[in-house]
RNA sequence: UCCUGGGUAGCUCAAUGGGCAGAGCGGGUGGCUGUUAACCACCAGGUUGCAGGUUCGAGUCCUGCCCCAGGAGCCA
């Protein structure tokens, strides 16, 4: 009988006697008299498989190679265990060795390591139980996004990766060029010509899609886009990246209270299908990262979030009995203390903040009628902050002209974006989410460094 | 970029007022045991981030630099 070959986390669902094979990276080998035991993960579910290995089954010195790293095949019977610990274990009665892995050098060992010292192996990290549980969330999350809007009719769309508008003039960007950066050539006036460059422009690695999803939404209604931004922003923070990913729905004929209404409906789904996809690795993350996150996300599924116009958030900051390190001021952008109190403690719960005051705000947000204020909205979700910031859109030519030139922005390079109000103009919103920033929050997993597989942040660009 | 705290064995950390650099874990060897963060004994393991300075003597004090973390700003 052929050995039929599984996945861990298949093996578990195989009947009593099947005969199996698995492939994976051993956790770590216990030494019986007359029995080995060897804990096999292959990363197909967070829960490893115990093999048996009794005296003479395989020959000792293959078996001492077996140590914590080491990728094997192991053939054998599925069992029911005597032990409490798992159901099932694998009776072996072949073992092939693919790769040795020197137990005096391999990094990875059985016991915790701190987070700082697992970013130097973020090659070897992945093999370990809290990488293991984070990537396959991250890929449930994903899964569920698309899920989530193709389910609603929207077209995921592909914006560009390199750019030549600096869209809103926000974060620094990252240059594009194949210019000979020791010679690179030059203008009469001594500058450089970016006209023999590749693109015979500036060009950039692009901070956000949302100005093509725009053009994009005003033909197909409903799309949305998932990809990677980059900033090239010195932050060194827990919750920044110079690379992260970004999805950004961009509808049209949605005016603010149904981008609010999209927003909050897409959270709850995604965050419920986490939990319903992903229990043993969010049992996991309760257990040892944050004792907090089920009942968190349970939570956040379940009630309505909190919707409060910026000018009214003001006045409850104001009101608040204690200090704040930057007392609050209608004017003023909210400050991350700012943020948490609203979300933390004084609501409890997600907080969608509207109608913010032009001046801290970018040019394209639709302008009210008080002439003072955008029709802005900010996500906020306690521990994390900011997850979700978007807007209806500017969808009067004349108004955007004005905006585009009070901010002293360069109109023409913004035409194809305000062709888009002259010809066949509607009413559209967005939002953009952070998707390293939600799986944080979805984790409990403190540094955004531990939720993407080789982080780009100032001065780390290894792997 | 600013502020604060760090950098000592493979990892996590100790080391009085400047006076012989240590422990736990991990690793090796041996023992014991259907084990599961296994247990017991022994052994190996160090340019104290880098460069300079003060001193009889520096992990410890001084100067400069590099790196890491947390907080802030920017933001998602």
């Amino acid at each position: 009988m052929e050995a039929k070959w599984v996945s861990v986390k298949q093996a578990y669902e195989q009947p009593i006697g099947s005969l199996l094979k698995v492939r994976g990276w051993v956790r770590s080998r216990r030494d019986s008299k007359g029995v080995s035991f060897i804990e096999l993960n292959d990363g197909s579910r967070f829960k490893s498989l115990q093999i048996v290995v009794e005296a003479g089954v395989v020959p000792e010195e293959l078996l001492r190679q077996v140590t914590t790293g080491a990728c094997i095949e192991a053939i054998g019977t599925l069992v029911e265990s005597p032990a409490p610990k798992q159901p099932v274990e694998l009776k072996l009665h072949q073992l092939h060795l693919y790769g040795t892995a020197d137990p005096e050098t391999y990094p990875m060992q059985k016991k915790g390591h701190s987070f700082e010292y697992l970013r130097e192996i973020a090659h070897l990290r992945v093999r370990g139980n809290t990488f293991g549980a984070v990537f396959r969330v991250r890929n449930a999350l994903a899964y569920a996004i698309h899920q989530f809007f193709q389910e609603r009719d929207f077209l995921y769309v592909h914006t560009p990766i390199i750019t030549g508008s600096d869209c809103e003039g926000a974060g620094a960007m990252f240059r594009v060029t194949t210019l000979d950066l020791e010679n690179p050539p030059r203008t009469p006036d001594g500058r450089i010509d970016f006209s023999q460059d590749f693109f015979s422009r500036p060009t950039y690695l692009t901070v956000s899609g949302q100005l093509e999803a725009e053009a994009l939404a005003l033909a197909f209604g409903k799309v949305y886009t998932f990809g990677p931004t980059f900033r090239a922003e010195n932050s060194n923070t827990p919750r920044h990246l110079a690379e992260f990913w970004m999805v950004e729905p961009e509808m049209a004929f949605y005016e603010l209270e149904d981008n609010a209404n999209l927003a909050e409906e897409f959270l709850k789904y995604i965050i419920g299908y986490v939990l319903n996809h992903c229990e043993e690795d969010l049992e996991f993350f309760h257990q040892r990262i944050d004792n907090t996150v089920l009942e968190t996300l349970q939570h956040v599924a379940e009630s309505p979030f909190e919707r409060i116009t910026y000018t009214d958030a003001i006045r409850i900051l104001q009101a608040a009995s204690r200090s704040w390190e930057f007392p609050p001021v209608w004017g003023n952008d909210l400050q991350t203390e700012h943020e948490r109190y609203l979300t933390e403690e004084y609501f409890k719960k997600p907080v969608i903040v509207t109608d913010y005051p032009k001046e801290i705000k970018a040019f394209y947000m639709r302008l009210n009628d008080d002439g003072r204020t955008v029709r802005a909205m900010d996500v906020l979700v306690p521990r994390v902050g900011e997850i979700i910031g978007g807007s209806q859109r500017e969808e009067r030519y004349e108004v955007l002209l004005q905006r585009i030139r009070e901010l002293g922005l360069n109109e023409h390079d913004y035409w194809w974006y305000l062709d888009l109000r002259k010809y066949g103009t509607a009413p559209h919103s967005g939002f953009g989410l952070g998707f390293e920033r939600m799986l944080m929050y979805v984790t409990g997993m403190k540094n955004i460094r531990d939720v993407i597989p080789f982080p780009r942040t100032p001065g780390n660009a290894e792997f």
